[in-house]
DNA sequence: TCTTTAGCATAATGCGAGAA
DNA sequence: TTCTCGCATTATGCTAAAGA
């Protein structure tokens, strides 16, 4: 049975190029976790992508590959998103952001994923081509319809930063804003910035794991992990001033 | 050391052909 | 029309090895 080229894509290899596009680029481990497969699986399936060119291959960093959804692919799947260019600037950022998300979606079964680059491109549809205001690297949508913004923080802001951006989201109705730090100081740091915040919540993401910054509970939802919610959906009814 | 690829074996699935 | 069978293809897991 020779099949034609078109068939090659299978309904998952579709939704592998989408989630692929909607973060710019995975990496192959991403792929397989967001997926619930094996690396194994996950690299073969997304060689195979490559060879037919529906995804390009990169090694921009020293560490892992990363692959971007080619024009054929998105082609393949109809993608809203255009074509993602790298830059090595923020691709370390931009693969922790996805990272925290695979995480946070599998801590809040039921919950949705708005990637920057879905945000980025609602808000040019409202604001206008050329839009530059803020938007976070993330929205959880919680399975109650609360809207969490998720910031991932690679560095520490300054105060004047820190200020400008809790303006932006005073204005805005997302129920929490979330911020991600790579490091307990930097955690610590951010608590203290945000202690009149009282819509703010301040995680850790260290060794492939997320955690309260008080330490206490480990938020990590590792494919062997079966945490409950717990009720916890994000708590406010509305970003609120303190 | 870590990422990635390749080969092999096995199970699952899809499809067409033929029989009841 | 439905069921069964055989074949081809695909998915998956395992191990080994190449390369940066």
């Amino acid at each position: 049975m020779v099949r034609g080229v078109e068939s090659l894509l299978t309904e998952r290899d579709k939704e592998i190029i989408r989630l692929i596009n909607r973060f710019g680029c995975l990496t192959a481990a991403q792929v397989a976790a967001a997926f619930g497969m094996s690396e194994r699986v996950a690299y073969r399936r997304l060689q195979k992508m490559v060879e037919a060119r529906y995804l390009k291959y990169r090694r921009p960093l020293s560490g892992a590959g990363i692959y971007i959804a080619g024009v054929r692919g998105l082609e393949a799947v109809d993608a809203e998103l255009g074509r993602f260019q790298v830059h090595l600037a923020t691709l370390e950022h931009n693969l922790a952001v996805a990272d925290v998300a695979i995480l946070l979606l599998r801590r809040y079964p039921g919950a949705r994923w708005v990637t920057e680059r879905e945000l980025r491109r609602e808000a040019g549809q409202r604001f206008g081509v050329g839009w530059q205001g803020h938007v976070p690297d993330g929205l959880l949508v919680l399975p109650g319809g609360r809207e969490v913004a998720v910031e991932y923080e690679n560095t520490t802001k300054s105060r004047a930063a820190f200020g400008k951006v809790m303006r932006h989201y005073l204005r805005t109705d997302y129920a929490q804003v979330w911020f991600v730090c790579r490091t307990r100081r930097q955690a610590d740091r951010l608590k203290e910035l945000a202690r009149s915040y009282d819509f703010v919540r301040i995680l850790i993401f260290e060794r492939g794991m997320l955690y309260e910054s008080d330490g206490r509970e480990n938020l990590c939802a590792h494919p062997s992990d079966h945490l409950s919610v717990s009720g916890d959906d994000g708590g406010r009814s509305g970003v609120q001033a303190p």
